[in-house]
DNA sequence: TTTCGAGGCA
DNA sequence: TGCCTCGAAA
């Protein structure tokens, strides 16, 4: 069986959030090294891949692998039933026609409980090969969420563009053009504001904002935020959680006339 | 004639934003007592009771009994004109044609004055008997209201179960089922947070979630709620106002197989 | 599809 | 209290 402790609710339901609108079901695999998830958006561009570490819950057990199939809509509209430090609790039985979810309010004595009917999801389990990229760009989360929603004003697609003097992001549009500069900059005092960018190639790459404006939901995750390109490969787009846990999403380039 | 001066104007706004949905037209019954409402939903499913006593006035006077028949709409549309802490006069002649509204507002020396048609309401007044109630809860009216959207996330209808252990909101969907459990408590820190729960005979009924969210708009009117039930007989869901005046509705509650 | 209003969250 | 997001109506 499964049952995982989770301080705060909160967490998972920003994750839900940050997800739903690019994977309708998906399958959160649990077993003893916590719980993930990877699944493709439905026009097979993006794909997301989540892990929660055990390490993220306190306690957690889980005997043997589960996979609990679920519609993201239904479990969004259960963790609209959790209030801001609700602890949450996950459970599972080992064959499982539904997963449980508790949901405790310390200072109340309120008790909310909510049953998930699951579902069978055929999954294609992809092995996402480690990837040494040419460029890793690290900014803050709500910088990157920004630039994407202040350039999907004025076009489809953002060039992202790394050399050592930058990061540059880049569209045209019918109404004009936009690009944002980014220097690297690392200052002691304010280290969240940082901008770190680390070269082994220049390159420059051409995505779509529609996906990226949707990662960025993911933004209240992470103070920070990846980006990690190599030519001709998917976009890494990175939120590090605690204890190692992280959530990523994955963006296939456009190429060519797509631009 | 009538003419009455609430302090507040800001309250007539808040009763009427919580029943326009239930109710389009209806009379306000005006005498030496005060100004009540009551009327039944067009399903004729729910009942709405409002007592605005002549102590949440000042001045009030009434000469003889007058029954205002208004459109909630209307009414609604004017009192939109309202600023948040404007003192509003309704006025009206012994046989009127029309209502007459003025809003001051005592900072600024603006003074604004509407008057909406009346209109002939045919009225069965229906004498509420005074019940003794199985189970009476009080709780925090955003407690009630959030529970009331949670699971309305689930399903239509949702049961109430009163016990010596506490009362239970719980429902079933085509999604899974949900469930919030509260137990009695008074903390003497937290008065407003306390949920008194008054029982002399276990209960359980079921009833419309739609309902009860509409209901919960009055959730503005009164930190608290109370919920009063009997087996077979209707829900009383009161929002006290200050000076014995209040909001009360009452629900029919779901049998047999429409649960 | 676009706009407006209402409700929820910070 | 103000902002933002979601849902409903045009």
């Amino acid at each position: 069986m499964l049952e995982a402790r989770l301080e705060q609710a909160d967490l998972l339901k920003k994750v839900v959030d940050a997800i739903k609108d690019l994977v309708q079901d998906c399958n959160f695999d649990c077993n003893d090294s916590g719980i993930a998830l990877q699944a493709m958006d439905n026009s097979h561009v993006a794909l997301v891949s989540m892990m929660l570490k055990t390490e993220a819950f306190s306690p957690f057990r889980c005997d043997r692998n589960i996979a609990l199939g679920i519609n993201l809509g239904s479990l969004t509209k259960v963790l609209r039933a959790a209030q801001s430090n609700d602890i949450l609790t996950l459970k599972a039985e080992d064959a499982p026609d539904v997963v449980n979810l508790v949901f405790e309010n310390s200072e109340s004595d309120r008790i909310s409980e909510y049953d998930i009917k699951l579902m069978d999801i055929d999954q294609e389990h992809l092995g996402i090969p480690e990837t040494e990229y040419a460029a890793t760009v690290s900014l803050p989360s709500p910088e990157f969420q920004r630039i994407c929603r202040d350039l999907s004003a004025l076009s489809e697609s953002v060039s992202i563009e790394c050399s050592k003097e930058g990061v540059k992001f880049a569209c045209q549009g019918d109404i004009g053009s936009g690009s944002v500069h980014l220097r690297g900059n690392t200052s002691v005092d304010n280290p969240e504001k940082n901008v770190e960018i680390d070269l082994t190639e220049p390159v420059s790459l051409t995505f779509s904002l529609k996906y990226l404006v949707n990662f960025c939901k993911a933004s209240g995750l992470s103070k920070n935020v990846k980006l990690c390109l190599s030519s001709e490969v998917p976009l890494l787009v990175e939120y590090s959680l605690a204890s190692s846990s992280y959530l990523r999403f994955y963006l296939a380039p456009k190429i060519g006339d797509e631009e």
